[in-house]
DNA sequence: CGGCATCCTATGCGATACTG
DNA sequence: CAGTATCGCATAGGATGCCG
């Protein structure tokens, strides 16, 4: 868990800070999905590191960690309550990001590798 | 100026990522400040920081630097537009800390006694 | 399949000293 | 007053390998 400061916009901040954090909750904003679903969305991120992000946004209540013990395992992720209000707000960090950064929201774009949608 | 990796989210999220820079937005959304003013606002921040930290929102467009070359030197930094319509987005993110992560907001508290959280 | 353990590098940040 | 220059540490993240 990340360090708040006592300022509740950096703690908001402080918990979409990790690299790939944004992404994966994007990306389960559309669809809940398997660890190795995440892999194959987020081209270039290690497993370390990605199951790390995983871990520190399950701490900060932003996803849900489900495992089903079968052989192989499965583990789902999905967004928490909390993680879904977060969605408009990275929303309008997407149309800001398009106006004064020049970057363009890309909703269609589920990213590099697009899946179905619900 | 940070990697954006062309993912509009992300860009939004580095260009306030750095550890005081909602801070100086959020000060300099109220009232425009020297760079003595602005130190005195940030308890804690060392002048190289502080110095980059402003060069990095300059180079990003959401704060603007005036000089004037007087003797003794005054620098005034004041928020550009851009900048100024990153506050709404900045009052939502502290919303929802104060709903999500305990974390209250305080829009009248215009210097922030940190109080350190986990 | 979904992870840890280990090693490594890049860099953000802090402390201090100096300057135009 | 408003910065730079230098040093040093802590940490995020990447590469690789092993495991239940």
């Amino acid at each position: 868990m990340k360090e708040h400061f006592g300022c509740p916009i950096q703690a908001t901040s402080n918990v979409i800070a990790g690299k790939w954090k944004v992404l994966i909750l994007w990306h389960l904003s559309f669809a809940s999905s398997r660890f190795s679903e995440l892999r194959g969305l987020l081209p270039g991120v290690s497993e370390k590191v990605l199951a790390a992000q995983l871990r520190e946004l399950e701490e900060d209540r932003l996803v849900i960690r489900t495992i089903t013990q079968t052989v192989p395992p499965r583990v789902d992720y999905r967004l928490s309550p909390a993680g879904e209000e977060l969605i408009p707000i990275m929303r309008k960090m997407c149309e800001w990001a398009g106006v004064h950064l020049g970057v363009l929201p890309n909703f269609t774009q589920r990213s590099i590798g697009a899946v179905g949608s619900k």
